[in-house]
Order: structure tokens, then sequence, then C-alpha cells
DNA sequence: CTCAAATGAGACGTCGATGTCTCATTCAAT
DNA sequence: ATTGAATGAGACATCGACGTCTCATTTGAG
């Protein structure tokens, strides 16, 4: 069986983000290849993973634009982002852990922008007087990332339910546990 | 340099929580012991992570003891457990995505023990009329985790100041990004 | 159909981490 | 001071994953 080089990709993604520690002959199989083929396209694991990390930034890229953030309220920009975001949230959950382990390395530009973006976004939130100033626009980011890869682990354990994912990451992001007067 | 296998297990914790993939040598030079030593305290890696989890769901159960989930109103008693929890943060956030690998395996039964300790919280929460209902119990018990977990990273990457760490995690678990009329 | 390119399966060799072992040294209790 | 236990350093073999290579087979374009 043949597979686009892009199709490889996205398996590896579907695997890894549930086993990040996943053998190269795992990804191999997982992708319906063999593990030479799997080499003719990414060098090494390195490659592979520096793949993937270009496959998510460009994902999330497109998932930015189709969210158009700039446009309506920042609630409404973000809960489009969040919707958008969710086909690809268990490869934002595994690039998150996997960025952890980077220590000394550089972090890559694509993710600089994407943050500049997110943060954007909850600064436009803020001064418009939709989002809490109190929080600060790394932590929101931060949050944010969190928020959607713990949810698609528990989508992926069973515990949330798959067609909840958007509601349940938005509704906490936005709301919070507490139950307000006026809702 | 001797030292006791709780002071092991916590250099062990350090060190982990910030590079999940260090050699058993890298543990045993950040514990200041020889990798021997280490080995004599603990058969191998697999006996260490689990008895880092066993010293996780020790700490995690006295912080929740501290923490006096029953008195109270559930969103004072939500914020004691965060505070109780913060020392111990790095350990869960490790422990957290360790989880995520063991996929057939069983899960630990304390960690059991623990869901529900936190899902009573929030159950008490909502009954009483302090918490959303429209939120899941499991879901609000993972986003618990989560942006504990998220922050412990942020902090130590240095996005979030380790003097905030309570206030965001709590202010957003409980509030939400969005600004509401009655704050 | 023909043939060149790509693939899959497997056989290597390499390397790093692991786990065991030994032995000299240190530590602590007596 | 003496002695037995614990430690640190290092040697050693093992094992798994990796990366490269070969070769028979398949694929696809002409």
């Amino acid at each position: 069986m043949a597979m686009d080089r892009d199709q490889v990709l996205r398996a590896a993604a579907a695997l890894l983000s549930r086993k990040s520690t996943a053998t190269m002959d795992e990804v191999a199989k997982a992708a319906g290849i063999g593990r030479a083929t799997l080499h003719r396209h990414f060098a090494g694991r390195d490659a592979l993973v520096k793949a993937l990390e270009e496959l998510g930034i460009r994902e999330f890229e497109g998932a930015f634009d189709r969210a158009r953030l700039a446009e309506g309220t920042a609630e409404e920009a973000l809960r489009r982002l969040v919707a958008e975001t969710e086909p690809n949230a268990q490869l934002l959950a595994f690039l998150v852990t996997e960025n952890q382990l980077f220590e000394g390395d550089e972090v890559h530009e694509g993710w600089t922008r994407l943050d500049a973006r997110v943060s954007a976004l909850f600064k436009r939130g803020q001064e418009e007087g939709d989002f809490r100033i109190d929080l600060s626009l790394a932590w929101l980011t931060e949050a944010l990332y969190g928020l959607i890869g713990t949810c698609a682990w528990a989508v992926m354990d069973g515990r949330v339910a798959a067609k909840d994912f958007q509601y349940m990451v938005i509704e906490l992001l936005l709301g919070g546990a507490r139950r307000s007067v006026e809702k």
C-alpha cells in the first residue's frame, strides 16, 4: 500500500498522540507502510517529529485563518477557534507535551507566530471589556492549549464524549466552573 | 553522600518532571548518588516510576486531607485544594502525562480514590448550587489536573510567575476568562 | 506490454541505556 | 580502634531501537 507523505504524517500523528514513545516500526505499521519506506520519507525519528511539528503549525495556521479571529466579538472568535482546532486536538496535545522536552533548543518560529495570534485575540477581548484583565495573556494562551490537550486526552480515554469536546473546552475556558447568577 | 530513599525519590521527581526521558544515570547524578545505589533502591526504571507514582499518590492524599474538602463551601475547599497541591504540581504534571502511556495497563487504584474525592467535591458544589451542572464531573476533574499541570509547565518555562500559580489556576478554573458583570 | 521507479520485507551493524557484578572505599555502630 | 554494612566508580554483557543496505516484488507511466 502506498501512501502520500501527508497521509503518513497524519497516521503518525494519530498514533504518537496516543503513545508518544511508539517505535518507528510501530509508526510504519500504523501508516500501513514498511519501515524502510518510512525512512525514505523521513531521515529519522527527529525528522519525523519535526515534520509533525510543521504539519501541526500548518494545520493550526489554517484553523486560525478559518476562525477569522478579528471578526465579531473576541468571545465569538474564540468559539470559532476552538471549533476549528478540534480536528487536530490530538496533534496539539502531542506537540505541546513534546515541546516540554526541548530544553535548550530554540522553539520553532511558527509557534511564536501562533502564540502571538492567540495572545492578540485575548488582548482584544480584554481591551473590549469581554475578558478579564487579571489573567495574563501568556496564561490565557497556555490555558487554551492545555484545556484543548486535556480534553483531547479525556475524549481518547472515553471520559468525555467526543461530541461534547467543543462545549466543555469553551465553556470552562470562558465561564469557569462557578455558577454565576445571571446564567 | 547518602540519601534517604524518599529524598532520592524527590530528586528524581524534580528531574523527571522537567525531563521525562532522563536517563537512570542522570537521575542518579541528580540525586547525588551512584547509579549502582539507585538500582539498589529501585530494581529498574519501571520500579522507579511506580515508586514515584506512589509518592505522588501519598502526597496528594495528604494534600487532600489538609484541604478539608468537606468543610465550607465547595469553592473554598477547591481553593484550599489548589493551594495544597502547588508544592507537588510538577510531580502531578509528570504523572498525568506519564499515565497517558499506560494503555492496556490498569490504572493505579490510588488514582481512582483521588479522582473520586475530586469528583465528590465538584458534585457537592453542583448540588449546593455553587458549580455549573452542565460541565460533567469527569471533565471538571480532568480540567483541574490539566490546568495545574499546564500552569506548572508555564511556571517552569517562566511564562507565569511562580507567585501567581494559585491565582491563575483557581481563577480560571472557577471564573473562566469571561468578564462577568457582577465582578 | 515494458521498464524504470518505488515499495516491503528482512538482514545486518551500531549505539545508547539498562541491569548486574566486582572491588576499593567510606560510614556507622560497637 | 574494629568490623560489618553501605556506597561509588567502573567494567561488562544484554537488549531494544535505530539507520543502512540488499533484493525480490509491485506499481505505474509510457
